[in-house]
DNA sequence: TCGATATACTTGCAAGTACAAGGATTATAG
DNA sequence: CTATAATCCTTGTACTTGCAAGTATATCGA
């Protein structure tokens, strides 16, 4: 037989599923988890750009620098926007051209290369930081009540992973 | 002044948070909504492409059809999967090259396309299921309670919105 | 009935990503 | 002091993605 029937995949699919977590406990948790991060996302950079013309991730670089004091190495401020450290090089490069970011050496380490904001950056952040933050608000922080928002940060701070990316 | 100085940088960036989102109220949970997703997606992603040699995003669409019964059209799974429909047609391709699930024509519609699971795509979902349940439930299930599980099903599925992808 | 509009899927294309390899510098061990 | 290993960043490459346009079918309105 080339196709299952019907009741066969999703009741076989089932009995797997209980084996491994027994009663679905948390699964929905889980898919909520994800259908939240994709559809806020989306839905977030969507607005944000059309809004600003800034790309969200441009964005996250420059709110990274200035929650830092202005100015990080390369390694960290990829492990702090979560991408890897070439895909940190590419989106630097273009924050370098837009004029928004400089690079410069580090003082103690031959290797190393500081980003800092430039004034224009920190402008630039000033005026679309609140079209982000609002949407935020919006979609995310005014459906949610503090005791929500408390368990959400605490439950997730337990599962978050120390991995790299690339 | 091309470069802020380090505390201008950062001051300034609280104060614009605090107008808009006073006091940080639930920034917290918001960056650990992120940095969960991101690590724990990555970790995930990585373990389970090398222990079953399937991509993680490849067994989800496998998923999604044995728990729709077997068979779905092309944009009821590219909702499913969170993906776009064009992404979907090339995800479906690969599939289908590898013998998984086939193509077939919607009765009722010939714009439509239906994607069965094949036999071969349903055995190789029973392998590969629980390696990846065994994966949710160690890097998530398994590290918080019930009631945090509660909330976080609850509280998310709140935020979820219902937007389509491409 | 027939033309206009909407929907379903696919394809061309531009953009972004990560992995692997490479060049440069620093740290470590003998 | 030197050789080896480790670290930091960049570049080459292959892959994936989504958007926009294209094709085919269906639906709606006059």
């Amino acid at each position: 037989m080339q196709v299952p029937s019907k009741l066969d995949a999703a009741a076989h699919f089932d009995r797997i599923l209980a084996r491994v977590v027994p009663g679905g406990r948390g699964l929905r948790a889980w898919d909520a988890l994800l259908r939240a991060h994709a559809t806020l996302l989306r839905q977030l950079e969507t607005d944000f750009e059309s809004k600003t013309g800034l790309a969200l991730a441009d964005f996250d670089v420059l709110a990274q620098l200035a929650m830092a004091g202005g100015a990080l190495r390369m390694t960290e401020l990829a492990d702090h926007a979560l991408i890897s450290r070439s895909g940190m090089t590419r989106r630097v490069t273009r924050l370098v051209q837009e004029g928004l970011v400089r690079r410069s050496h580090a003082d103690a380490d031959g290797r190393g290369v500081v980003v800092q904001l430039k004034k224009s950056g920190l402008d630039r952040l000033t005026v679309t930081a609140p079209v982000h933050m609002r949407g935020v608000s919006d979609l995310f922080l005014r459906k949610l009540d503090d005791q929500e928002l408390a368990v959400l940060e605490s439950a997730l701070a337990k599962v978050i992973l120390d991995c790299t990316f690339g």
